[in-house]
DNA sequence: TCGAGATGTATCGCGCCGATAGATCGGGGT
DNA sequence: ACCCCGATCTATCGGCGCGATACATCTCGA
């Protein structure tokens, strides 16, 4: 999962950890809030291990413009073999206990995966996510085994999320089918601003 | 985590793993699948170290009626220092990864638990989901710091779902400042059911 | 009768987490 | 000129939960 993000991530030019970490909250904000430490570093070693990743420079003596270059940095580079793995993990996805954020991670880097995967990845999350939502239907139907209010509530409110999880993988879909990406809703208009002042 | 949903269950009678596995199921089946065996059983160890649990019956010599009791199981009952364990972590809940799971554990539980504690958790909670909300609203409005289509679409998406989740934080909230639980909203009524085919 | 599926306990390796420890650097306040 | 604070940067440790797996028994219907 972080592997995942890891290599998409490093397409867009070498980093070092810290930049990585980042780079990983911005683009997954929507699904995660910040990469420990304790799982970056270790996963880094690893992929460098694998051989996806080093941290010698492609060029060596042309040091390029340092983005961010402090000291004592290690700067990490995507290899060719981590470029075919990257395209291997990006059709692999299967149901887990983190199903949510692997698939958050995949649907991240859709404009790196082909349009066939997309579909079946977006099939598959639908599939689980309409299984989920019967099991929900299902206990809330036979009003409560004896559940007490606030964990039927709390329920109820997990069906409603799954029903609209669904709508929006059906519009995904379908969207899909007919050859045309996200089009960038309209990102600005999002009709729910006021609440906060601040800025701006 | 896994800790608490096991104290909160065992509150109900004692059990045995299997059985355990299955009500947990019940349970929280809005905020995950199912527990592990390899979560489970080392858990229950750990517990049972530490005293919060035993496999020992309350009144030796007298076998209570097997609920589903088979052979060579190892039931497992609440000890008065459990309890006291349960009502600890009931009332500690910090922000993390899984803050997720462990606030939906929580709220499951919320029938043991206080009125203040409640208010203060459910508080909390709307505090860490408004600061996700802001944090995607900054990168939207930005409109994509050099984001694809497709993280912009799965950033809003986020956006809505926090949206959502403030408002019914908000209603709950409500309710529990006037004393009112959930009461138990027309679950049976619940107004949406035909969805499943293919979006209308 | 026999086999599939539910019941039931248990372990192994490993990914990821939170906490923590240090070190360096840039810039603002006084 | 100085200092300190917050951002930058790398790294490790103990522990929890996961998926996979193994194995044994009980139940029920074809």
């Amino acid at each position: 999962m972080l592997e995942l993000a890891l290599l998409g991530i490093l397409h867009e030019g070498p980093m070092h950890g810290y930049e990585l970490r980042k780079q990983l909250s911005l683009k997954l904000g929507a699904i995660r809030a910040a990469v420990s430490y304790g799982s970056l570093y270790p996963t880094l070693r690893r992929m460098q291990e694998a051989g996806w990743i080093t941290d010698e420079p492609a060029n060596p003596g042309i040091e390029p413009p340092p983005l961010t270059s402090k000291r004592g940095k290690v700067v990490y580079r995507i290899t060719a073999e981590g470029k075919e793995r990257f395209a291997e993990i990006l059709t692999e996805l299967g149901p887990s206990s983190y199903e949510e954020q692997a698939f958050g991670v995949h649907f991240a880097f859709f404009n790196r995966t082909d349009p066939a995967t997309r579909l079946r990845i977006l099939e598959g999350r639908r599939r689980r996510v309409e299984e989920k939502r019967e099991g929900l239907a299902e206990t809330l139907h036979r009003t409560g085994e004896r559940l007490d209010s606030y964990t039927l509530e709390l329920q109820r409110h997990g069906l409603e999320a799954a029903d609209r999880e669904v709508r929006w993988l059906n519009e995904l879909i379908t969207n899909e089918r007919a050859g045309s990406p996200p089009t960038v809703t309209q990102a600005g208009s999002y009709p729910h601003q006021p609440p906060i002042k601040e800025e701006q």
